[in-house]
DNA sequence: AGCTGTTTATC
DNA sequence: ATAAACAGC
């Protein structure tokens, strides 16, 4: 039988469930298919640096699929609504048995592949749908009351629990396809940010994210703990966007580090099993959004915190996104986040909870924000870290956290790097005060006075939450 | 994966 | 005088 295998965020050759079943069963050769949806993508918020980078990585697979025989063909459709049709009529055209693909899980996602299920059934042919995103199945994992977790630590303990008990999460070696097949594939749309700055910094590929990782073992894994913190460091692996649009597996990467370290998971040395940790949490990231769809459209985790009550602040949320509340950290990220399409952990916890609790306005407008210019926008991890900040999801930040924005400058961006990085106007004031500039210090540099003030704003912050009890 | 104001401990 | 511990948000 010929297989089409469908591409979606699963930008690779290796570790790839989808494309190992067609090459080990494709008596007949593989098609390989994409789908450019960009009414649907803008519907969801991508923005150009995620869109650019998602189709520089499918012109690399092309390629690579080519060398092997497998010719990459477009199914272009507006809305998800018509891929279904799309696909079928790509699998008719070449003469394709059965779709194989890997899952997604978002409830428009999940929604098309159903539809599409039924489309290749109604037509005959026969369709394999694969967990991958995942180191363990999302479904597979679940609470003593059968339900999904809520609360990572458990779900923590339950995830390596279940490796202890010898799931089989390794990498299964590559396959080759049976036959190649001469066939041209099809001409891409252009990325929208051809020849940028942004786009200079992301390059396609699993080469390059595997030199990524290889670097990050290498350099930074062993003091993780200590650097991760530190924006200026440059501590962490930068492999979101990689993660996000699949031309690395978890899987790969957690084995990658086993094989540095030669030990199981569990037994890594403190400076892996940290950045492991990470891993865990873009893993239960997505179980939440599994067992939780409502996430998916819009809804607090919390149903009672759909009665919080916001502030319209159209201006102060433009200042927020441009990077002018002046608070030196959060203006240096902001700014940061626009020119790189990337922004530190830290760093997205520290503008999120500024703009949910010291601006009070609506989380799902950074979360919009974030999505349109993140290279690595990926819904459940995005919406995940949102709904943290925002004291609205799951094993959240309780209501009244709130980072004081001088504090956690001090404390991450010590010497001021970032900052003098990013908020070049600063880059002449020595010394602490560049995390609170005084007046003169602000006249002179042409940066802004604080757009709220600290204690103010968080008592008013608590004060929202609180109103959720008195019935207000 | 916090902050702030207050109390208590130690020099 | 300063730091550590604690309570409450």
């Amino acid at each position: 039988m010929r297989w089409l295998v469908w591409f979606r965020n699963d930008l690779r050759l290796t570790d790839n469930p989808a494309l190992s079943h067609a090459c080990r069963n494709g008596s007949e050769g593989i098609i390989a298919a994409f789908n450019p949806c960009f009414n649907q993508w803008r519907a969801h918020d991508w923005g150009d640096p995620k869109i650019d980078y998602i189709l520089r990585q499918v012109h690399w697979l092309s390629a690579q699929l080519g060398k092997r025989g497998i010719p990459l063909k477009l199914a272009a459709t507006e809305r998800f609504e018509h891929t279904p049709a799309a696909l079928l009529s790509l699998a008719q055209r070449h003469e394709c048995g059965g779709l194989a693909f890997n899952l997604e899980y978002e409830v428009n996602e999940a929604r098309r592949d159903q539809e599409t299920i039924e489309a290749f059934d109604r037509d005959g042919r026969e369709i394999v749908a694969f967990h991958d995103q995942n180191i363990i199945p999302p479904s597979a994992l679940h609470t003593g009351e059968g339900s999904y977790y809520r609360v990572f630590t458990p779900f923590s303990r339950a995830w390596m629990k279940h490796l202890e008990d010898g799931f089989e999460w390794r990498p299964k070696p590559a396959a080759k396809p049976k036959v190649k097949l001469d066939l041209a594939a099809d001409r891409l749309p252009d990325p929208p940010l051809a020849h940028s700055a942004i786009s200079a910094l992301w390059p396609a590929g699993a080469d390059h994210a595997k030199r990524v990782l290889k670097r990050f073992i290498e350099h930074w894994i062993s003091d993780y703990p200590a650097q991760r913190d530190l924006p200026a460091a440059d501590a962490t692996s930068t492999l979101s966007p990689c993660l996000a649009a699949g031309v690395i597996s978890t899987r790969t990467c957690l084995a990658t580090i086993c094989d540095a370290f030669n030990a199981q998971p569990q037994h890594l040395p403190r400076g892996p099993a940290t950045w492991v940790r990470q891993l865990v949490w873009r893993d239960f990231y997505r179980h939440v959004l599994v067992g939780y769809p409502h996430i998916c459209r819009n809804q607090p985790f919390q149903h009672r915190m759909r009665r919080l009550s916001w502030r319209d602040a159209p201006q102060d949320f433009q200042a927020w996104q441009e990077g002018r509340t002046g608070y030196p950290l959060v203006d240096a990220a902001m700014r940061s986040l626009s020119a790189t399409g990337w922004l530190h952990n830290r760093l997205r916890m520290v503008v999120a909870m500024f703009l949910c609790k010291h601006l009070r306005i609506d989380w799902r407008c950074g979360e919009r924000h974030f999505n349109n210019t993140l290279v690595d926008a990926d819904l459940a991890n995005n919406n995940g870290g949102w709904q943290w900040s925002a004291s609205t999801g799951t094993d959240a930040a309780p209501y009244f956290r709130v980072f004081n924005p001088t504090t956690q400058s001090r404390r991450f961006d010590p010497d001021g790097h970032f900052i003098r990085d990013w908020c070049q106007e600063l880059a002449d004031i020595e010394g602490p005060a560049i995390h609170e500039p005084d007046a003169v210090q602000r006249r002179r540099a042409g940066y802004p006075e604080p757009i709220v003030d600290h204690g103010e704003a968080r008592q008013q912050a608590i004060n929202m939450f609180k109103m959720l009890d008195q019935g207000g």
